[in-house]
DNA sequence: CATATATGTAGATGCTGATGGACATGACTG
DNA sequence: CAGTCATGTCCATCAGCATCTACATATATG
């Protein structure tokens, strides 16, 4: 089943597990396998959501959400203390993540945490 | 127990929710529910969490990692396509994270996703 | 000890993104 | 309709960070 694989002449000898005891593989195997998991459709929406969680700011924004259930921008403005061009950005990166919904009302618009955000939040 | 709380002169207006249906704060009750969750012990540390995922490479990595249990850095450094003073950033990212522990063993360093890593990885 | 290999460190560079000021839009109110 | 308020958009600026080159350290091996 594991079928010991021979490596390439040309490639960096440092690349290749010596021993054999508990890899046999060598880096176009490597490189094949993350070609795989870089092109599975998994893989970019869980960056935007990682991405989007990444700023102090939107991190405790999503991490309000989840307490209040429900907050208005002018809210999540006086909560961070940024101004409101600021905080139209970072809710706009955590709705396009997936993470955050909105609904409007009037003038406020209401953000609220996405059903299917499966992030741990503090 | 939901006491309707009144605005200080010299607030700005537009932060104050009117009509009192859905929520009676103001603004100095978010800025102490704000200050409440950036001073728990939980939020560095889930931000720190997020941030070390938040690069695409990393990602991958910790990806990789869980997929094959344990990789020594030049492995890393095969799958990535990076050069290895890069690799060896982000992976130390990873470790100071709290994410991912190492263990050397004579020339190489293997690196394996920690116990409380509990992060949703692609 | 000399050499090769694996990894760490320092410093320079370039790019992405966070931030806010200015202006625009849209909605309520008199 | 005029004014106020909440929010969006454009754009310039600036900081943080990902990346690499060059050098240093450590370990195995002859």
């Amino acid at each position: 089943m594991m079928t010991r694989t021979r490596v390439e002449d040309g490639l960096p000898e440092r690349l290749v597990r010596l021993g054999g005891r508990e890899s046999d593989c060598c880096v176009p195997e490597y490189q094949r396998i993350a070609k795989e998991v870089r092109s599975s459709a998994a893989f970019p929406s869980a960056l935007r959501r990682v991405k989007a969680l990444s700023d102090e700011n939107r991190l405790l924004a999503a991490s309000l959400l989840q307490r209040r259930g429900e907050l208005c921008a002018c809210e999540i403005q006086a909560a961070t203390g940024l101004t409101h061009p600021t905080v139209s950005h970072h809710m706009g990166v955590l709705v396009a993540a997936g993470l955050v919904r909105s609904r409007r009302k009037g003038k406020w618009l209401y953000y609220r945490l996405s059903n299917d955000s499966r992030m741990p939040l503090p």
